[in-house]
DNA sequence: TCAGCTTCCTGATATAGATCAAGGTTTTTC
DNA sequence: GAAAAACCTTGATCTATATCAGGAAGCTGA
């Protein structure tokens, strides 16, 4: 099979199919019969890769598809009053990008791509009518949408009483964590967003991260080469976050 | 009618129907023809009213329902691992509190009330069921959940971007709004939550909260008495805060 | 009605992290 | 493959807001 090659950027169809996705566990399809993973699979659209720097979707722009993302990564923002980017959220595979759109019928975030990355649409309407008659896939559109919330809380929670060492280090476990559940190394990945978007994301200067990145280095917690990271000390780490050992009791450093 | 005495708190039945109920306009049953809000009025039931420092559920707690608050306000909280509490949300009658239990089948924060509250309880694995019967429903059930996240990714942008004089002033101007669409006075209203709730949720100190709001009033933007305020000069603080004044423009103060 | 909490306000001081500055490194572009 | 641009790091300084402290005002319950 090969990929057609299509007038506009975002028209072409890639062949590929939601059973053999490898994400399919982790997407949407997770818990679906086989016949109704046919019928996610005909209303979603494979398009043509995201390169670094494009725009998925633009703030303010008609909402009427929901995006799973297949490889490679992407950031939402807002631009605030003032005219600087604030950025929401960072995108892995498997991840569903877009939902915030539904209730105003408008995107309220722009999505970007950090690297080549490659996405599913899925149109919501479509979505919406199948989630009808597939009550196991209506669940689970509740349950992404139930867990964005509850990330989210913990993302107040990170912005509004931890300390920069403290931000830095949940931000690469929960990093660690994700990639971990895709089946790449909790412990070695690349970093995909740059230092100053990880400050802008965590609410701290591009210097603030460079000192607490190069700190944890000197005290053996991470390793770092440029955008490479290595977890050493995950223990540490999952201390300084404040996440509970293995007596059941909260680390208290 | 009358409400029936029941012998558990949270057991009685209060008359009461979704179609008599004012906030229903703002509620889920927008949008719903009569014969579906009689279907969805079947499966709620009403509670006694919860006192001051009643706790709707706990974190951890086995989610079943969620919750239309009906009157007064409730919070909801988690607790970090040092043990302070992290508010990550005030609840207003009409708002629907609890759909963040959905992905884990547990509440992952505690909702408690600030002052004497009535909520409905929807258990969830029913509305799921009659969301599908009822397309409508499953819209807005859907629309509230995204509501929910874009809130909450504004709600990061406050925390992660914004000085003290701006949180508070977005968190007063949240509050108009709210009240205003419920009807009562955009202009004129008391706080449910002490000062220290507010800084809390606000990743402010007690004291910064204090300071802004008695500047605020030297400054004529606003008169304080006590939990009762009363914005004076709405034009100025929406300036503060950002908002796009009616040429389109953005303020920038 | 008063004693004892809790909340609120205000001033003085401390500090985490921002900002400014500048040099080095990596990535992009042509 | 060289030049330009973007990014990263490190040091010095500044500042917004936290923290500490104490007193006033409001509630609460006997």
């Amino acid at each position: 099979m090969s990929i057609s090659s299509a007038p506009s950027r975002f028209s072409s169809k890639l062949t590929s199919q939601c059973q053999n996705c490898s994400l399919s566990a982790l997407c949407l399809p997770i818990a679906l019969a086989d016949e109704d993973i046919n019928k996610l699979d005909q209303i979603i659209e494979r398009k043509r890769p995201l390169k670094k720097g494009d725009i998925l979707f633009h703030q303010g722009q008609t909402f009427d598809s929901v995006f799973a993302v297949r490889s490679g990564t992407l950031k939402t923002f807002n631009i605030t009053a003032s005219g600087e980017e604030q950025i929401t959220g960072f995108y892995c595979p498997s991840e569903l990008v877009g939902l915030s759109g539904i209730d105003n019928n408008a995107y309220p975030i722009t999505a970007k791509a950090l690297e080549t990355t490659t996405v599913c649409e899925i149109p919501f309407s479509h979505l919406e009518n199948l989630s009808s008659q597939i009550p196991s896939l209506k669940h689970q559109l509740f349950r992404v949408m139930s867990r964005k919330i509850s990330d989210d809380q913990q993302m107040m929670v990170l912005l509004g009483k931890k300390n920069a060492d403290e931000k830095v280090a949940s931000f690469l476990l929960n990093l660690s964590t994700r990639f971990k559940k895709r089946g790449y190394s909790a412990t070695s990945f690349r970093l995909a967003m740059s230092r100053g978007e990880v400050g802008n994301y965590l609410g701290l200067a591009v210097e603030t991260v460079s000192r607490v990145m190069t700190r944890f280095q000197k005290n053996a917690l991470i390793e770092v080469d440029g955008k490479e990271i290595t977890i050493i000390n995950l223990a540490q780490m999952q201390k300084l976050v404040g996440i509970a050992d293995d007596c059941g009791r909260i680390a208290d450093i």
